[in-house]
DNA sequence: GCTCGCGATGAATCACAAC
DNA sequence: CGTTGTGATTCATCGCGAG
């Protein structure tokens, strides 16, 4: 069952898998069938929900052929409270089940987006960042009385304003974007072609369905292999199809029966990914502490020793205790290293030499010594 | 004085000036100043109100009374509800401003522009757009804890849902972005160097300085020269020196007499663009209406005559009163055209031809002749 | 086999004046 | 107020069939 197996996973270390990953959507409405999880149990939220678009007649294109619009009932909502009771409702099921260092994803459109954010705020969501999704081939305006809506709106958020420790991995996206930081509007375009998917006639089967890079973004940038991650909102499954491929573990809510099974077969037919291409790198963040005394108690730094700078300007002697010494004064290795150089801070680690036959090396290369070895064990 | 002027210049047309535009900064509070105006005399208002960041301590409630910063849930509750208050006060005064065809640009970030934008939807407002503002030179995150916050949003609105003839230069939006739509993405960069307002001391005038080029592009998409633009909160009056640049009256409201002597000196320096830099082009939606009858009246075509489209599938008898004739079908030539398709309209303009001795000729190239003559008359 | 042209289509709050 | 008639309006992409 799978809502237990995870209520045991959540406990587990996040680096290891307890069992592989599994996948499961739950038939029924989210808000009640969230009730039955337990409590503090998932690692990530991926919402998208009805957008309440109000649409009233009919649209054509220039060339007189008809605009094939969401009319869906489940798009259908009686007033704005109708709505933001709706959203309080299942953001609140969704709340309940998130870790602490959870975090939760919302997409919407200027019809619904700012409704959400605002309820969210209310509930106590702490809002992260606000993505745009820049659509490279958006629909155009036909009757040209607007912008061209390019592009859709996803709120992340964490629990709340105290949450700390949530998943970001700023490194893995900063490696693959040119090495520079991932920014909050990401270029990717429509679910259109092959991946969309089709029913016997060749009609689509959902109306919104997400284009998966979109969901990779989020996956990868927000959560671990292993971790469990939800969505209140299944439909087609391209949260739980991205979650299977990308190793995580994914529960699905949907009340459509046609819908769910789509999304069965679509997600059974994924193939994950190796392990070895999801493994997370070791940020500078996650890397275990070292100390410096460290280096000393394992004899590759001795006491008396002199650390210098790169153009041994500065030299300080190294103490029994892990302190160093410049002149009178006594600190850190970052400490000193400040004010050595008359700066408010310095990272020891990066600025201080130890001299060598071979000349001077870095104490940070030592500490990687360290740190591979522990790696190892 | 200002406003007494404005009120006359609501009933003039809009393409030609009944005075040069004015522009002119009112000290005070807008919600009370605005009071005094007109109502119904402003044609586009543009709002950059305070972004509410987290609400740490220095917010005033509309009539002036402070909020405590306290740390706990209630309060938060509280100050969000403080906001919120101040929001619909401020979105309430420019409504009743605005003309019935005005529209209404904010601009904010994800701190507060979902609370605007649900509350401008509880008032009533009619959103039109949300536009993103992509900025090409953001500030990095320092601590590598969220994605570059690389975007602001503005939304843009008509001040109820019946509202129509409002401003919006498809047309010249097209032109000038190699003739494809505007969309809702706009790359621009921050407001930096000469354009960045400095005091004596070299240190910025304000905190939120909006670069000239996103007003320019608001201005140009959603209002005309001559029209009254209004910004509530004024600033260094970056929407008063683009409205002034770009022939539009402009009043703006400021309560910090500081920032309001920074606005004044800026928009007296302002050279306004010559008039013919700025009049709108004649749009094929705006031309004179020409009934078919009048090109029967001035003999361009006589009674009798046939027309057929492009590939003479199809023909038509003209009947003097301007009615064409298929088969038993009497009707306009739209209705008739639509007919011929077999489709349910038709532009008859740009369907039927009129035989020549030197072949076919479009009826809408005759329409065309008439208006080039109505515009030299 | 490859190119070219045509048709289809995507979360859409998509007129307005005259009568 | 509602109804009717005129007439203005689309971009990127994918699949398929013709050549």
């Amino acid at each position: 069952m799978v809502v237990s197996r995870r209520g045991a996973s959540a406990r587990a270390p996040r680096t290891k898998f307890e069992s592989a990953p599994s996948s499961h959507i739950v038939i029924g409405d989210c808000v009640a069938e969230l009730s039955k999880l337990q409590a503090g149990s998932v690692d990530l939220v991926f919402a998208d929900p009805p957008y309440n678009l109000q649409l009233k007649g009919d649209l054509k294109r220039p060339d007189e052929s008809h605009v094939d619009a969401v009319n869906d009932d489940w798009d259908k909502f009686s007033s704005f409270a109708a709505y933001d009771d709706f959203t309080r409702a299942w953001l609140l099921a969704c709340r309940r089940v998130m870790k602490p260092s959870a975090t939760l994803w919302v997409i919407g459109s200027y019809h619904n987006i700012f409704r959400v954010g605002a309820i969210m705020q209310d509930l106590g969501f702490w809002l992260l960042n606000d993505i745009v999704w820049r659509k490279s081939n958006p629909m155009p305006n036909f009757r040209g009385r607007r912008f061209t809506n390019a592009h859709e709106t996803m709120i992340w958020a964490a629990r709340d304003e105290k949450a700390k420790g949530y998943t970001f991995n700023y490194e893995a996206l900063k490696a693959s974007n040119e090495d520079v930081q991932a920014r909050s509007d990401w270029l990717i375009p429509l679910c259109t072609g092959e991946e969309r998917l089709k029913d016997g006639d060749g009609k689509k089967v959902h109306p919104t369905q997400k284009p998966e890079q979109l969901l990779a973004r989020v996956l990868l940038s927000s959560s671990k292999p292993g971790d469990l991650v939800i969505d209140p909102f299944n439909g087609t499954g391209t949260t739980g199809a991205v979650a299977k491929r990308l190793g995580r573990s994914y529960i699905g809510f949907e009340r459509d029966k046609a819908y769910a099974a789509a999304a069965e077969a679509r997600i059974a037919a994924i193939e994950p990914l190796p392990e070895a291409t999801l493994a997370p790198f070791m940020t500078a963040r996650e890397a275990p502490r070292v100390a410096f005394s460290e280096l000393i108690e394992r004899g590759m730094i001795v006491p008396g020793a002199r650390l210098v700078d790169a153009k041994k300007r500065h030299g300080a002697l190294v103490r029994a205790d892990g302190a160093i010494m410049l002149g009178d004064k006594v600190g850190s290795i970052h400490r000193i290293g400040a004010v050595a150089q008359g700066s408010g801070a310095c990272n020891g680690w990066t600025f201080w030499h130890v001299e060598t036959k071979s000349g001077l090396r870095l104490i940070d290369e030592l500490r990687a010594e360290i740190r591979s070895e522990m790696a190892a064990g």
